[in-house]
DNA sequence: ATTTTTTTCGGAAACGTTTCCGAATTTGCC
DNA sequence: GGCAAATTCGGAAACGTTTCCGAAAAAAAT
């Protein structure tokens, strides 16, 4: 006698099942008086609703795939707490998945979602991503994805962006405003959407100034690439007045380099990341980055696959693209 | 026609659907002749059985539910990829939650998981938590449950530990063998036992080397709090020769506040930290720390789990501590 | 008062498996 | 060749819901 289901509160008032379940789910006629009797009863004996009954009588999982590359710093743990907010909200459930920056795990761990069959995919992708063909034949199997932040022109789905060229150019001009002029833009992984965005924002907010473009750096997102880039700037003595990191793991990367190397931030060199992380405020100097809605990124996400689950195959790809802010620090104010 | 279903490959062969279901899970008696008939086919069909269906016939959910505190730094995600790893490999989902340090959340997290039934839940609590009797009532409601890493000695459950002990003593031995004298402890959440044992291997350290015991200050696992403990020292003219933190991040933090006012680390200041996390091999100086095998505590909690759930009832909860490795630095070597 | 409409509910099928029970077939044994 | 044992399989119940369909009851309309 471990679980008690819908027959025993059915029994116990002399309804029928199907009564019970309509009092549980009250887009059905029943009597207002007998549903709160029920659900009285119910909560009385402790009854609910097995969600596994539940999931194969409506043939849907209830359950949405989450795909992220990392969680080394705090942006894709946040978007996870948006995202699941709303669904667990929904009734869904989540399942987290790390792809560790490989494009070939990354594909594992869809396949594996689908085989749990996932009502729908949340992804951003790794770098290296080269698996759009395969999303796009996911897509035209009819399996809803939403993707965020991290992703490819190529791909034809709903996305939840952040409006990097904006604030890319925001950046850059606060940089240009004070009157560093040898600017360098250390820049992210080339493939991704992201990437092109942010160097769009750099090089437009030197247009605006009527200033000849910096120097652009391929670099990447990890503190290694700051790291690997600096010490290389270093050596060629192609030190720069100013930064414009592709994202803050980067920065702490450069500057630890340029710190051990004599230079001082921000005397020396200005600094600027991106994607603001949980080190920004604890580096010396503390970091100037543009912050990212990361809950509401996950909400907006959560809910357009959700609307796209429910209706069902007539639905038109949207694309929407959230603000952020830039928090000015230490490292990137001029000295006077 | 969307699904095919055990039905149809059954109907195709002219066998009974009980003897497909024997065919994929081969513990029943069935010929291997047709056993491998009915595999082939069905993978001609693109037959996959259906995961939910499975769940409500064996009254299994085949979902574990894993709470962590927070994300912020490497250590719970690698833990979660060695506990994905093998649950996966057995068939199970794994629903993932973070309680972001407040055991409210905790608490609710717990609760949704019991909700979407899961056959067991691998938990690391947050510092404050004030959930022992309630996770005590849970163990005797036969959930089963493993605790990791953070844990506290109220709760009679199975758990995987690191050996806090043993290698606080070896980080602060690591220290005295130096010649350094004024030690100081920046001690962690204090009613974890991981704290405890830390503290004791501090402790014992000392006494082996026959020396008076060096301080210990509250401090806590955040950057905040290792800079809070920082400024302190400061203001109150208390800076130690040498710090053993209660992990990376409080040191971090504090070698941050520490380098703001004039002292070099580890010239006027050695550091060791804790929990080896992604940043101690790009601060200034490099960080020493202990280095937890964080994807083998993922996998043994895991399988701790499984094998508690398969003995349903009759299991004894079983500790198992694991080793570690002290990754010597530059924050910590003497400068003769 | 009768008919029509609306509200409320019960019966039963369906979702896709697993697994018990027993029957049919094969094998082993004397 | 006959019987017991072992192997292999089919039928059907079970898991706990949702939901369609139709019937009964209540309300509204005539």
């Amino acid at each position: 006698m471990k679980h008690i289901t819908i027959k025993d509160v059915a029994k116990k008032l002399n309804v029928s099942i199907s009564t019970v379940s309509r009092a549980f789910n009250n887009k059905y006629d029943i009597k207002e008086e007998t549903k709160e009797k029920i659900l009285k009863t119910a909560k009385e004996l402790g009854y609910k609703p097995n969600p596994i009954a539940k999931k194969l009588s409506q043939q849907r999982s209830f359950t949405i795939g989450i795909i992220v590359p990392e969680f080394s710093n705090n942006f894709f743990p946040e978007v996870m707490l948006g995202a699941q907010e709303v669904l667990l909200k929904e009734g869904c459930q989540a399942l987290i998945m790390q792809s560790n920056h490989s494009w070939e795990v990354e594909k594992k761990n869809v396949e594996t979602l689908v085989n749990n069959m996932v009502d729908g995919l949340i992804i951003s992708l790794t770098s290296e991503s080269k698996n759009n063909a395969y999303y796009n034949d996911l897509i035209k199997q009819n399996i809803p994805i939403v993707f965020f932040n991290r992703t490819v022109d190529q791909i034809k789905a709903s996305k939840v962006l952040f409006d990097d060229y904006k604030w890319a150019m925001f950046a850059t001009e606060h940089l240009i405003v004070q009157g560093y002029k040898n600017i360098t833009h250390l820049e992210g992984d080339k493939n991704l959407t992201l990437t092109k965005n942010r160097l769009r924002g750099f090089t437009d907010a030197h247009k605006k100034y009527k200033l000849t473009v910096g120097k652009v750096v391929p670099c990447g997102f990890k503190m290694e690439d700051g790291e690997r880039v600096a010490q290389e700037m270093i050596d060629k003595s192609e030190v720069p007045r100013a930064i414009f990191a592709a994202n803050d793991s980067s920065a702490v990367g450069a500057i630890s380099v340029f710190k051990k190397n004599g230079y001082s931030i921000p005397k020396d060199i200005a600094i600027v990341g991106f994607t603001e992380s949980n080190l920004a405020k604890h580096t010396t100097p503390t970091l100037t980055s543009v912050e990212q809605p990361t809950n509401d990124i996950g909400q907006t996400a959560a809910k357009l696959l959700l609307e796209q689950i429910n209706t069902k195959g007539l639905f038109v790809p949207q694309t929407i693209v959230l603000n952020g802010r830039l928090n000015i620090r230490d490292s990137s104010v001029k000295i006077i």
